[in-house]
DNA sequence: TAGATTGTTAATCGATTAACAATC
DNA sequence: TAGATTGTTAATCGATTAACAATC
């Protein structure tokens, strides 16, 4: 059996979350054409990704069961058994994803901030922010794997080694630098200049063609 | 001629802030292959990429010209000519956005913000708030023709249609909803939950292996 | 039955990589 | 000259899409 594309994979959620909807309003089955019209993709693409996921498949006529699509991609997407991980980097954006409700959904759960800037201080939210400091013993005790980065870029790749000689196995990487690390690390580099890149090129398009 | 890859698109941006940096080190020239190296990339990639926006290309043994590169790429992505933008969502993400100072390097420009729960108020960084019922004049009168999205799901799509109408040609997503939009508008939905998919799903394999 | 929908096989498309001659 | 590096053509790889038989 072979692996799922990274691209089937990130439309997942996607589906997740319109099934979820379809769910609440009683919905109990939903067709690939259904599906691919509400995200403008191909229906064989759907019927592809499902057929990763989905145990019975989908049947002739009536097409797949909205309740099973959910749970399905609910357990392969690991939101059921919550995964910790820590932040450093309480800045703006850090407090914004430390203050988000969303990643509990999404099987993951903040455990630790850090920040250079301060001993052990109390933020907006009531959490603990621990001096950078703390991080490398508080991930070797409570064997956490996924680490946050939302410092200034200067600070990024420092702060990725530190996490990375914890024990910090996957690194999720909101600051802008592409961030060096050994090929048993999972990294994410966030890069939203390349996001805004593909906006702006679209954008040149349309507006020529006006 | 053809259009340059989404995929190359998305390098040139990374391309651009090693450069910059070798740039400040006062180094003049660089090989595909070192840049390649860099990323983990084929030289090959890296060569492709470069000749869609370098004018005379690079040197046999001695590679590119730095100078030159940085001064194609900013142009290129449109870095020299700012775009300005409005802003929709004032809590901690669309804050934090507003505060990044990055934007400016990228030609964007954030001229006003908004949010559902003010009439005129004055943030933090000492920028005016004003009230969503503002939008369309603003964005008529200077010709605004960027949104960025940072309210929470449930109001993302009545702003995505709310600024369509009143003339903007590209929106930036960042709440966890894919927006529905007509083809001739560009539109980037930033999620964090595909994302977080693929990062989590190199984390098991990673776990795995081991 | 008729028709909507599935799942699969084959064709297409596009991006990456390999091979290699040209050149400084 | 020798060797590093470029740019291009061809091969490979992987994902999307088209075609179509199976089925409820």
């Amino acid at each position: 059996m072979e692996g799922i594309s990274k691209e089937s994979l990130q439309r997942l959620p996607t589906y997740l979350r319109y099934l979820n909807e379809l769910h609440l309003n009683g919905i109990e089955s939903v067709s690939s054409t259904t599906i691919a019209d509400r995200f403008k993709l191909n229906p064989v693409t759907v019927r592809k990704d499902l057929a990763f996921i989905s145990e019975d498949g989908g049947k002739p006529k009536t097409g797949f069961s909205v309740a099973d699509l959910v749970a399905e991609i609910s357990e392969f997407l690991g939101y059921n058994n919550t995964q910790d991980a820590v932040l450093v980097g309480v800045g703006k954006l850090g407090s914004a994803l430390l203050g988000y409700k969303g990643f509990s959904n999404y099987g993951l759960n903040i455990v630790a901030s850090f920040d250079c800037k301060t001993d052990i201080q109390i933020d907006s939210t009531k959490r603990e922010i621990n001096n950078i400091s703390m991080l490398p013993d508080l991930v070797k005790r409570l064997g956490v794997n996924i680490g946050i980065i939302t410092v200034p870029a200067e600070s990024a790749q420092a702060v990725c080694d530190l996490m990375i000689n914890s024990g910090i196995k996957a690194i999720w990487n909101f600051s802008p630098t592409h961030l060096i690390t050994p090929d048993n690390i999972a990294i994410k580099n966030e890069d939203m200049a390349a996001s805004l890149a593909v906006l702006s090129q679209r954008l040149t398009a349309i507006l020529k063609n006006e």
